[in-house]
DNA sequence: AGCACGCCGACT
DNA sequence: GTCGGCGTGCTC
């Protein structure tokens, strides 16, 4: 281009969703007739098609390589306002630091429908947003603000003198919730433009919350001042509530993780809710933690940031001992509800192949008898993990995977939960023709079966048999029926729930007085560091289900329990969990963390591959590693061996992972950036790879 | 990732 | 003769 003639158009960069053909970071040059502002929205050519696209204050390249020919914006989503410098600031942090490329990660957090939306229609649904009254309450009573417990008061004022970022460690049922209420009322009524930003592990949780939030809030500043933001809502709702985001109309986003990467303007406070959950971390594309992001986009345009555990994650209990976060403690249960009283039940003193203990059995009865409700939780599906043949050994191994399929009576179909292939039970041993196969080993729907045998003749106090219920991901297939499900429990229908994890977290039962771990012991073995974690996170989120409502249980004149059937009850976990010692959990975790070099002491990410071959996987990482030991960035930056994955083979696709390691979490990131020109090079040379990724803060090994 | 182009087997 | 299988390669 020659300087001295100006040429007929500006030059605008563009971060568009082009996965392979851009780098991380990389952007795509347009010509338009007028200059854009970054942030601008736009439409533009790539091939044959339209993508859409994020305008960016980036230097314009020296030269675009000489073949290719600079095309023009297709078009400019106008009527939006742009996106603002903060929003583009954390779109560069999650590609920089998850190592993707910028115009994935805009992708992800822009909702679909922008993508198909004309100028015109973008435009009516911006009008016709602004044409809602902003006092539109129908149907909102105005909640009755009580009054805050001198601990919620104390910890109250401690948010709003101080800045944080605060772990609020509080019991279930401490009344968490209602301070993050009262600290949203406060900063947005003291900024009558100020936005709040609510996360929540799981969509099941939103409804519930957001009701509270609306009856709180619309009827002072309208209905739609309260918008929430998660996979489970229409395309058109996503977009309504985004943009009502984006418009700084609504005050209030509620959400899961996606939420985070959400347009606030105005964002001055972002609460996040049982902030150690897995499910804050995306497992799939861009894997961010939205904690983490929680806590860097806070800090980035100086909103406060609440996190809220009854049992935090090991990395913010840590942060907060090293002064990093303020801890605020919640210990007391509100209105004398009583924490359960943990049983240990040892099963090495039972019957060998008990499932459920007659002790166990028995106090579910008495439970039941008395009109109490009783809540066991067993973390496998299915009625037996695997079928087996006494005579020849036959196992139902998966065609397609390194696992077994899952025996399951309900339907007579052995089913693989790694890759859904299914199959009738074969009425013969397909090794050597026994007609008797054995089930191995149990799960839920064997579990809600003996059940209802062991309780068959007992009855409730209005005279009706007992019901078992049961919720796993089998009973859920459907939209709304883990929300019936819930349904029949909160009323009353059933009287014992069998069911996986997914029933642990966040409902409310009011009746429930007994929750029983049927087999927790497997996770006390695992070769992931962090599933003691998770276990104990889970026994004391299940235990906190039990005897919430003071009243009911005062009137019952009933104490709650939560049995654990174990073949370890002196392992230092449960003897915790029978203290509800979270404190003593975690800091004896961390000393082993500490002696063993894991995180939060150490800093990891994760390189994984697919192939057809395991030695093609491990190739390329090897491959890999080798380019990144070269590298300066490498120096106190240590690569493991490749390894298979525990479920080496899914859908006959050979898995490998190779972890790596770094002291801080600035070398990590310095490698990471360095070695990433070279992970492309070096899978242009391995062609063989399907699939490879970089996990960053990975959750699970 | 899409979506083209391109070069070999069974059908109206 | 064509419809279509998915291998290879390109996209500012």
């Amino acid at each position: 281009m020659s300087p001295s003639a100006p040429a007929p158009f500006h030059l605008v960069q563009v971060a568009v969703h082009a996965p392979l053909h851009s780098r991380v970071g990389a952007l795509l040059s347009y010509s338009h007739t007028e200059p854009l502002p970054p942030g601008t929205l736009v439409r533009v050519p790539l091939g044959t098609r339209e993508l859409l696209g994020v305008v960016w204050d980036a230097p314009v390249p020296e030269a675009l390589p000489a073949d290719v020919q600079l095309r023009p914006v297709a078009s400019v989503l106008s009527p939006l306002p742009p996106l603002d410098a903060a929003w583009m600031r954390l779109m560069g942090f999650v590609a920089r630091y998850y190592q993707r490329s910028l115009g994935e990660v805009a992708a992800m957090a822009l909702p679909p429908m922008l993508r198909k939306l004309t100028v015109e229609q973008l435009q009516r649904r911006l009008q016709r947003a602004a044409r809602v009254p902003a006092q539109s309450t129908d149907g909102y009573d105005a909640e009755k603000t009580v009054a805050l417990t001198a601990e919620q008061q104390t910890v109250f004022e401690q948010i709003e003198r101080q800045s944080g970022p605060f772990l609020v460690y509080g019991a279930t049922g401490s009344g968490k919730t209602e301070v993050y209420l009262r600290m949203v009322q406060q900063v947005l009524q003291r900024n009558p433009q100020a936005q709040a930003l609510v996360l929540v592990p799981e969509i099941n949780l939103t409804p519930q919350l957001l009701e509270r939030f609306q009856r709180r809030f619309a009827p002072e500043w309208g209905a739609q001042a309260v918008v929430s933001l998660h996979s489970g809502l229409t395309e058109a709702q996503r977009i309504n509530h985004w943009l009502a985001a984006h418009t700084g109309q609504a005050r209030i986003v509620l959400g899961t993780r996606m939420a985070v990467l959400a347009s606030l303007p105005q964002l001055a406070v972002i609460v996040v809710d049982e902030e150690h959950d897995p499910s804050f971390k995306q497992e799939e594309g861009a894997r961010y933690s939205a904690r983490d992001l929680a806590l860097w986009r806070g800090r980035d345009v100086g909103a406060k940031v609440i996190l809220g555990s009854a049992t935090p994650s090991l990395e913010s209990w840590h942060a907060c001992q090293q002064g990093r976060y303020q801890r605020l403690d919640m210990p007391s249960r509100v209105g004398a509800a009583q924490l359960p009283t943990v049983r240990l039940l040892h099963m090495g003193q039972q019957p060998k192949k008990t499932v459920l203990a007659p002790p166990l059995v028995q106090a579910i009865t008495a439970r039941v008898q008395r009109g109490e409700q009783v809540l066991v939780l067993l973390n496998r599906r299915g009625y037996a993990p695997v079928l087996f043949c006494g005579d020849c050994g036959w196992k139902s191994d998966c065609p397609h995977c390194s696992a077994h399929q899952v025996f399951h009576q309900t339907d007579g179909r052995l089913r693989c939960h790694h890759c859904s292939a299914s199959q009738r039970v074969p009425r013969h041993c397909p090794g050597c023709g026994n007609p008797d196969l054995l089930p191995l080993g149990h799960g839920t729907q064997q579990v809600q079966a003996q059940l209802e045998q062991a309780l068959r003749n007992v009855l409730r106090p209005d005279g009706q048999p007992v019901r078992i219920g049961r919720i796993d991901a089998d009973t859920t297939q459907g939209a709304g029926q883990l929300q019936t499900q819930l349904a029949d429990m909160h009323s009353g229908v059933v009287d014992v729930l069998v069911g996986t994890q997914m029933v642990a977290k966040g409902h409310d039962f009011r009746r429930i007085t007994l929750v029983a771990a049927i087999q927790p012991d497997s996770a006390l073995y695992s070769s992931d560091f962090r599933a003691p974690e998770r276990l104990f996170a889970l026994l004391m989120q299940a235990a906190g289900r039990a005897g919430r409502d003071a009243d009911f249980m005062a009137r019952q004149d009933s104490r709650p329990e939560m049995w654990v059937q174990t073949l370890t009850p002196q392992h230092s976990l449960y003897q915790c969990l029978a203290r509800h010692d979270y404190p003593a959990f975690a800091s004896q975790q961390l000393q082993e963390r500490r002696q063993a070099g894991m995180p939060p002491f150490v800093f990891q990410a994760l390189v994984r591959a697919d192939a057809k071959t395991q030695e093609q996987a491990q190739k390329f990482l090897q491959d890999a590693a080798s380019a990144g030991r070269t590298l300066p960035a490498a120096a106190g930056v240590f690569v493991y061996p490749p390894i298979p994955l525990a479920v080496q083979r899914v859908a006959n696709v050979e898995r490998a992972q190779m972890l790596v390691e770094a002291g801080s979490r600035s070398a990590l990131q310095r490698f990471l950036q360095a070695w990433q020109p070279h992970l492309h090079a070096v899978r242009a040379q391995h062609k063989q790879v399907q699939r490879w990724l970089v996990d960053v803060d990975p959750q699970s090994l």
